[in-house]
DNA sequence: CGGTATCCGCAAAGATACTG
DNA sequence: CAGTATCTTTGCGGATACCG
């Protein structure tokens, strides 16, 4: 199994898919793309992978330059998958791929399985900087539980895992109810702080125009 | 056969992936980026594709709306498939794709296929817009035999395949020997015309600071 | 917890022959 | 030329067993 499969094109599209294009591998930048991970949280964010087969990917992935392996420091001392350099680069170009598919999708169906953490990852998909332009705040948000920080300052938005200090806004809501409120649905959701900040999302990310 | 393989999340990336992630389906829209070929044609460009499988994922790519198929009229009544509109805002973000690859790309080995196309296409992915500012001018381009015609606009570059109308540069070359001349080589490059332009070009096609 | 190893059944990919 | 049909091979999904 160390044969790596290629395409053999001396072509930068090629390239790329022999680096990323295996099955899961983009999911796995995915999963990463917000901050470091054990396996098992991996295996959490990619329902339906085989063990064996993430296993492997990380591997390839790491052999290929865009994951590392890493050990946290003692107190903790965890093994944890994060994104490299290269890696990192990709993420704004994956970004761009949801948000292309993302115009072809309709409604959730019951089978579809739904994170907090995608819509947090949607969120920077979809920023509008232009709209955002001269804002500067930091909102907290709870989704299904799950805390995410977002801080936009001088028209740049900053998403990361985890509660980070004083927020302007707190938004305690679940996934759906979120999607539905972006996406101009007349829905109520948990929130405290700048109630004006909280009706500008909307336009700031405009999840719902690509539906 | 009509089962399609899905990730069922309801998430942009895992949706893209399930509608240009099979294998050879990123590449099938890369032989399309630059216009409608015909099956035979697209063989030609995808070495090692079976020919089952590439009549597969033509399919599979029609049903997801990224290609079509399309009969010629009468004179020459051959079928070809094109890009459908959501297959033409995916070529961008599949040439960043290609971008990011490159960089990882070092010099071509003996096996890796090449094609005049590609480099066409690499042309496109890292045309310098800012480098050609008010620079207006049509490039003929010969690879290998292949011709192209490279429209300069207003900063804009448009790649055809084809020659069309007079050229205010002619080159005539293979690709290896342009892509070293572009990454800044001292070679010397068949050519006629505007030897100005032709001096300008590796600064406008930064291809060799990828690697 | 954080994986690796193995087996099994299936579906996709690869190779090639063949046909309208 | 434009595929379909067939056969083989490989990768994937799922389960489970095992080890530091």
């Amino acid at each position: 199994m160390i044969s790596e499969r290629t395409y053999n094109q001396y072509c930068g599209v090629a390239r790329a898919l022999d680096l990323i294009g295996e099955r899961w591998a983009l999911l796995v930048v995915r999963e990463l793309a917000l901050g470091p991970k054990r396996f098992t949280d991996l295996r959490q964010g990619l329902p339906g992978v085989a063990t064996n087969v993430l296993s492997l990917r990380l591997r390839q992935l790491e052999r290929n330059g865009v994951v590392t392996r890493r050990l946290l420091p003692p107190p903790a001392p965890a093994q944890v998958y994060e994104l490299t350099d290269l890696g990192r680069q990709l993420v704004p170009i994956m970004l761009s791929l949801g948000r292309w598919a993302a115009s072809t999708m309709g409604e959730r169906s019951p089978e579809q399985a739904i994170r907090g953490e995608w819509l947090a990852l949607a969120l920077k998909a979809f920023f509008d900087a232009e709209a955002a332009a001269g804002l500067s705040a930091t909102i907290a948000l709870d989704l299904d539980g799950a805390p995410f920080t977002l801080c936009l300052e001088e028209g740049r938005l900053d998403v990361a895992p985890g509660r980070d200090g004083p927020a302007d806004l707190t938004i305690s809501t679940d996934t759906e109810l979120l999607l539905q409120f972006l996406a101009g649905a007349p829905v109520t959701v948990r929130a405290e702080g700048d109630r004006e900040l909280l009706n500008r999302l909307p336009e700031l990310f405009p999840l719902g125009r690509s539906a």
